[in-house]
DNA sequence: TTCTCTACTGTGAACGCTCACAGAAGCATG
DNA sequence: CATGCTTCTGTGAGCGTTCACAGTAGAGAA
């Protein structure tokens, strides 16, 4: 009479059963689990044959127990919804940090904080200790959640430079000053000489750091600064696109225009195509991410890269670094200039 | 002297403390957090308030250690990178079935499996016992993975019709047949009579479903089926493009067109414009899912909604009833016909 | 009174693992 | 031969919780 298999699930094999067929003790088994040192080759060999014949995998909750590490860690965002959906960087992150994880046989707890409830519970899930370390999310990027964490002792890198530069919080970012010098410097070199700009949100580093390489490199290349040029947005489509036309309002002359994000972009295209600008002859478009609305736009968008794959390996080897016991660390990686038929 | 908090984390209370501190034992206060049966009012009380002061939080691994649940479960991908990456849609899951799980307390586990490592890693991991339950969702809907996690008795909710019937596992869907109804009903009411149709991938049973409803009212309406006017795609943008593209070379005089997704709508939105078709006057267009992508497109599409809302929610509730002993069940929404500017 | 029943409480054992420690075996050195 | 050192192995304890069980107190019935 076998056991039936149907249904329920059997009891997995613990340590205790690999030792027994490894003909060794638990402490020998859990030693080769460990990294194998002061093992000798028998022994190892002998436990590693067992661990494939009984298909032992390990308990995470009992080693947790006792390491009091979980070997896991969250994603954390802290938005309400615009992010998630609309926009599209974000999913290469999630996906890009997801994956240099599992490398590490690390699984990711995804996170979102929307209301304050949420966030409260949250906070708690993670000061508790059931996470290792914070990938934090979030845009408005003063983020109280960020020093509370930092306060908790909570391991945690954030994606972008966040605001106030007190605080020692180690983040991964993607050079804005220099891609944005990158763009307007390409928009120059077409023989453009009225160059409009959509900002980012001015409160934010991104924001402002996109709006500092613009006007270092009209400086620098004897142009003068003309505020009717300069307008701000919040990186949504939308504000794009009435960017675009509050710019052309002021400065019917504008040749060219770098947009702080495709997506706006991508609005500012829609407001240019309006007014009967043609695109790239009347107006060059730059856009910012390399993000997918930049291939989808008509025409496609020149743009600056970001390197969000780098980003997320980045995020995922500091933080680990960090709860390995190291200091927290600022990245900043290069951005690569995208050519494509908007310029 | 003080102990010193920079730095390093605290060593957390256990449910030890709280029963020092509220004067009962450790039995009692497990009694409490689970559900506080058999626990007198002032004993309740008293646990509530020691729980508070010391800011004790229950240790999951030790809990799981022995009731051998985790009381997380897994978020399960088995697609590449297409869906991630372009399907809006799949935001709006993943974000629903993180809050739904987020109310009951349970974390979600991130998983995407892409390559074949990645997928047998992931199995072992699952089948470990290190999550109670997975939420699916993979787009080839013949998934070998459905199959062999309903086999190791893993409670597992698919997300959309699977292919095989045969295969006993839950799962929950849009009412795609009855969408499609609806909409081809909506541009018949138009006085459209040349309906096209772009299907989604015709080896799933969204794509059939969705193609049989579009026969169904014609036939009722006593309007012959044209081959000519049916085209597949497989739910991108580009094969929308296409597809709208082939159909007016095969029927010129096509007058409306059901697209089976709003991401091919937008691609046959281009194709139409390039063909100097004026929307809704000369052709009108109806998507399917209301999407970002519906309201985004010029001009805004008609279109049929998927309730993903109510999907996660209701595939977390069968995922949950299910880890807690019910039988599969399989869940049918009902979908609802939302006008914009395309018809 | 005594017994039974219900409502509640405390206690030891276990869950599966890692860690610290003790000890064994082998080998070179004094 | 004793001593030390290195490499390897086994053993008990304990991580923080739940669960089963035993036990207590009080109320009501016989």
């Amino acid at each position: 009479m076998t056991m039936s298999n149907t249904g329920g699930r059997r009891k997995p094999p613990t340590i205790h059963d690999v030792a027994r067929v490894a003909g060794v003790s638990r402490g020998t088994v859990s030693r080769v689990l460990n990294g194998g040192h002061y093992v000798s080759p028998a022994a190892q060999e002998a436990v590693n044959a067992a661990i494939r014949k009984t298909g032992y995998v390990v308990n995470r909750h009992a080693r947790s127990l006792i390491t009091g590490r979980s070997d896991s860690v969250g994603f954390l965002l802290t938005e309400p919804q615009e992010k998630l959906f609309e926009d599209p960087n974000f999913n290469v992150l999630l996906r890009g940090c997801t994956q240099a994880l599992a490398a590490h046989d690390i699984p990711l707890l995804l996170m979102v904080a929307g209301t304050e409830d949420e966030r409260r519970r949250i906070m708690r899930y993670i000061t508790a200790g059931h996470v290792d370390g914070v990938l934090l999310v979030s845009s408005h990027s003063g983020d109280p959640v960020a020093e509370q964490l930092r306060d908790a002792g909570v391991p945690l890198v954030q994606c972008g430079k966040p605001m106030g530069l007190g605080s020692k919080v180690s983040y991964v970012a993607a050079d804005d000053r220099d891609g944005a010098r990158d763009m307007v410097r390409h928009l120059l070199s077409l023989g453009r000489r009225r160059v409009g700009v959509v900002t980012g949100p001015l409160d934010t580093p991104g924001g402002v750091d996109r709006l500092a390489g613009y006007k270092e490199v009209l400086t620098e290349a004897g142009v003068a600064i003309d505020d009717r040029l300069i307008v701000s947005g919040d990186y949504s489509r939308a504000s794009g696109e009435a960017g675009a036309e509050r710019l052309l309002e002021r400065a019917p002359d504008m040749d060219a225009v770098f947009v702080a994000s495709d997506l706006m972009a991508q609005g500012a295209l829609t407001a240019l195509r309006r007014a009967g600008r043609r695109v790239p002859e009347d107006v060059a478009v730059g856009g910012f991410d390399d993000s997918a609305a930049a291939t989808e736009s008509v025409p496609a968008l020149t743009t600056i890269r970001q390197p969000y794959d780098r980003i997320s390996n980045e995020m995922v080897r500091v933080l680990l670094a960090q709860i390995g016991g190291e200091d927290p660390a600022a990245v900043i990686l290069p951005t690569e200039l995208v050519r494509r038929d908007s310029t």
